[in-house]
RNA sequence: GCUCGGGUGGCGGAAUGGUAUACGCGAAGGACUUAAAAUCCUUUGGCCGCAAGGCCGUGUGGGUCCGAGUCCCACCCCGAGCACCA
């Protein structure tokens, strides 16, 4: 009687002979070449490992057991980005320390991980809440305070006036408070900022040489959004002031007609006593800053704006005088908050103009007179720059109205930030007579100290505003009476630098030691989710980036390669998510069908890169492939001496397909052919031990437990993992017949089996032969042949 | 709105400009079984046809090409991100 796949049994013994044996762990300085791949660690949450996340660390696991095999020094590290609201939100409600809930979380998601038979280095696991990981995040953050790249800054945050508590963007749904339902309002704040645009152009050339998916780099260099523009004033009709504008396009200046001001913008109040309709204009101000950004410029959205009536200003390029408009499409985080409208040549301007009936003079010749025109052209209705080349008349406008050429980033600086517990200390102390003095070396870390209540203060301050003890403290430099920083860091601070901990996980003395990241930086593989490459990427490239300037960190770009997979769906491809019970419990997938099974249908799902939609149904097709490579294994048919070139050739051909999808991130392209090869092999009475064996050598990284059990059942005494990738053999490859396509006219008209070197003249001959070639021919003659050897053959008539 | 992706059978999807629908799921029929499940075999894009075969077919409309799911133009729809979620 044949033993059946029991899974269960197979999975918990690997996972425990491989966490003994210390297999997955890497070397530091071993003699082999090294290999770094990595995955976005995962925040612990409350619910649980995500099937998302599954999904990730499973091709990298698949990689990164390929480079094993390979003969690489592999070092796959994990650990938890455990700073966050979430977390924070949970002890608000409970009154349940955080730092008791992370353990708690972090102890789950370490048992699931481990569930799932991920070669994980378990030696290097780090959690950014740990005060000595976090010692070395505060430590990081005052070399940029100390090169003046960490400043304060005047910032509106979203204030709840009901639950008296700054709100991040998420927590603000349709304007109003996500847990009280008040509308929300903008408050100024004093906030740290880390100057990232100073890092704009850095990051972008930085971009140059690396192997990002296109995607991915498009998406950083919009973000980034360099563009080359001029600055240039328009007077105030009587009065001192000047309103200074920005423009990407100064060779439409001459179709200026209005001039508009961004809802924040001071000069707004400081015109006040000029303004007529001002009690209108603060009304419009004030609804409008209530809104972010995205409702703002929202889909659909009518444009609106008011008139700033009293007040004119004059185009610097002709004298004319034109209205000075308020409006929330103009941002005041971009450029100098204030644009010049030139509604011909921009599609918003047009809006705009054309709903409040304002003039619209062409200034470029396009392609259609009359109609917006966003594109290049000469120069019309510009006085003495007409019939030039827009291009060339950018320069010579800029100059003519002593214009300020400018470069503009839609980067904007970063809000380093938060009034709130459950975070980094910002280690900086206030002295009334010192100013911010960081806190000393051999001062860090500035733990958290134990709060009685983790809401933030009445007065928007964090909760470590009230923790006397530790706000009251000498100035470190003049040890006067002081107080000490009580906002914390953002989430991203911990995972800005993580790669590097990794490396060094233990280290004391330093963040990490500079012999290890000379070994084993930069991570060759890194990938993450989609929603991560704008914010998170750029950060922790603007980091690494700013440590080399200081000679902390090997290399200037930390990542080698990203890519990004795509998300998980629940059934019926909507998010997953408590509230619609649709959220896949992987507990429950590794018990019911196993891990191997389970990791195996995540990347037999779909493409790797794009959303896809959980299908339970879906995973018995991988449970059968797996029971189907039991059976077959225990079958008696894989025989020693024996030869199968049928066989030979498929496995060959398995190979290099399921090498170079691994590569590729193909994995289900991958795991269909080696479901092919199994279906041919159940057709076959003798199965070769050493083709079954590369078999399971491929198979290997998708599945490790069942085929490291099928490898030890073969008498291999090594484990599979760490046993050599098989190689294909090119010359296998050729094909002695193949069936080439008969097109007649570009219509299929049948097929021939033929070899794929024979030449035009024979397959011609052969397809002649056809009767359906024949009868779709009729008495036209042969005008054209096309002939791909191998593919087909399109016969013109 | 802006930026980046995507749209192919009943479903997930495959396809260096060269056989559209591999592989898997589901469904239908059959075998085994007292029965069910499991397993195995066969069929499975639509229409016409006994068959041979023919016509149509990759979101919509156009174009390039001997040949277009793939390239170009316009449009429609869906997903991700939009800076204090991680």
């Amino acid at each position: 009687m044949m033993k059946s796949y029991n899974f269960a049994r197979i999975e918990k013994k690997w996972q425990s002979v491989w966490e003994k044996s210390g297999l997955y762990s890497a070397k530091d300085f071993s003699k082999r070449k090294k290999w770094y791949s990595l995955v976005e660690f995962p925040y612990p949450s409350g619910q649980g490992l995500h099937v998302g996340h599954i999904r990730s660390f499973t091709a990298m696991d698949v990689i990164s057991r390929k480079r094993r095999m390979e003969g690489y020094n592999v070092l796959y590290p994990i650990g938890w980005d455990a700073f966050g609201l979430p977390t924070e939100n949970y002890a608000i409600k409970t009154g349940i320390n955080p730092k008791a809930a992370t353990k708690k979380n972090t102890d789950t998601f370490r048992k699931q991980l481990k569930s799932l038979g991920f070669s994980f280095d378990w030696n290097r696991e780090i959690n950014t809440t740990d005060p000595r990981y976090y010692k070395w995040t505060q430590w990081l953050f005052l070399q940029f305070f100390k090169k003046g790249l960490a400043y304060k800054a005047e910032i509106d945050i979203n204030w709840c006036p009901m639950d008296k508590i700054g709100l991040a963007n998420e927590e603000v749904i349709g304007g109003r408070c996500e847990r009280c339902g008040a509308e929300v309002e903008k408050r100024k704040k004093s906030q740290w900022m880390l100057k990232i645009t100073s890092y704009a152009d850095k990051l972008l050339k930085g971009l140059e040489g690396v192997d990002y998916l296109d995607e991915i780099k498009t998406q950083q260099i919009n973000w980034i959004g360099r563009s080359e523009g001029a600055e240039i004033k328009f007077k105030v009709q009587n009065s001192e002031f000047e309103i200074n504008i920005f423009t990407t396009r100064p060779d439409t200046l001459f179709g200026a007609t209005y001039v508009v001001l961004a809802p924040e913008h001071p000069l707004i109040s400081i015109l006040k006593s000029k303004i007529a309709n001002y009690h209108e204009v603060e009304k419009y101000i004030n609804t409008a800053r209530v809104e972010t950004e995205e409702e703002r410029t929202a889909e659909g959205k009518e444009k609106t704006g008011v008139e700033l009536k009293g007040i004119k200003a004059v185009n610097p390029a002709n004298g004319k005088e034109i209205p000075v408009w308020t409006a929330d499409y103009v941002l005041f985080e971009y450029g100098t908050g204030a644009i010049m409208a030139v509604p011909a040549h921009d599609a918003r301007d047009y809006d705009f103009a054309e709903k409040f009936k304002l003039p619209v003079i062409e200034v470029i010749s396009g392609e259609e007179p009359g109609k917006l025109w966003e594109g290049k052209g000469k120069l019309v209705n510009s006085g003495r720059f007409d019939g030039l080349d827009s291009e060339r008349a950018k320069e010579e406008i800029i100059k003519f109205v002593k214009g300020k050429k400018t470069v503009n980033y839609h980067l904007r600086d970063w809000v380093f930030s938060r009034q709130r517990y459950w975070g980094e200390p910002i280690p900086v102390i206030h002295c009334e007579k010192c100013g911010y003095v960081p806190v000393p070396e051999k001062d860090l870390p500035v733990t958290l100290p134990p709060v009685k209540n983790y809401k933030p203060r009445d007065d928007g301050e964090s909760p470590l505003a009230s923790v006397l003890s530790f706000v009251n403290v000498k100035c470190p430099k003049c040890r006067g009476r002081a107080k000490r920083e009580t906002d914390t860091m953002p989430n991203w601070a911990g995972s800005s630098w993580y790669f590097l901990r990794y490396i060094d996980p233990k280290n004391n003395k330093e963040f990490s030691s500079m012999k290890k990241m000379k070994y084993w930086m930069p991570i060759d593989w890194y990938n993450g989710g989609m929603e991560h490459v704008t914010l998170h990427l750029l950060y922790s490239r603007f980091w690494n980036q700013f440590l080399h300037d200081l000679k902390l960190v090997p290399g200037s770009e930390p990542y080698k390669k990203r890519t990004a997979q795509g998300m998980i769906l629940g059934e019926g491809g909507i998010k997953m998510s408590k509230s619609k019970g649709n959220v896949v419990n992987p507990d429950l997938i590794v018990k019911n069908y196993g891990a191997d099974t389970g990791r195996m249908y995540e990347m037999f799902m779909g493409p790797f890169d794009r959303a896809i939609a959980w299908d339970t149904k879906g995973i018995e097709g991988v449970k059968r492939f797996l029971r189907r490579v039991w059976e077959t294994a225990h079958s008696g048919k894989i025989i020693r001496k024996t030869k199968n070139e049928k066989l030979q050739k498929l496995l060959n051909s398995t190979i290099k397909k399921v090498s170079e999808d691994i590569e590729k991130m193909a994995f289900h392209t991958a795991i269909s052919s080696m479901m092919i090869f199994l279906n041919a092999c159940q057709e076959e009475e003798k199965i070769p031990e050493s083709i079954w064996k590369d078999f399971l050598l491929i198979l290997s990284p998708f599945a490790p437990h069942i085929t490291e059990e099928l490898w030890e059942c073969l008498g291999n005494k090594k484990s599979i993992h760490i046993s050599p990738w098989p190689h294909y053999d090119e010359k296998l490859l050729a094909e002695e017949s193949v069936e080439v396509v008969i097109q007649v006219n570009g219509k299929r008209r049948g097929s021939i089996f033929i070899s794929p070197n024979a030449s035009e003249a024979e397959a011609v001959e052969k397809s002649k032969s056809l009767k359906t070639v024949i009868s779709s021919l009729g008495d036209r003659s042969i005008k054209k042949v096309v002939y791909i050897k191998g593919k087909i053959i399109n016969l013109v008539s």
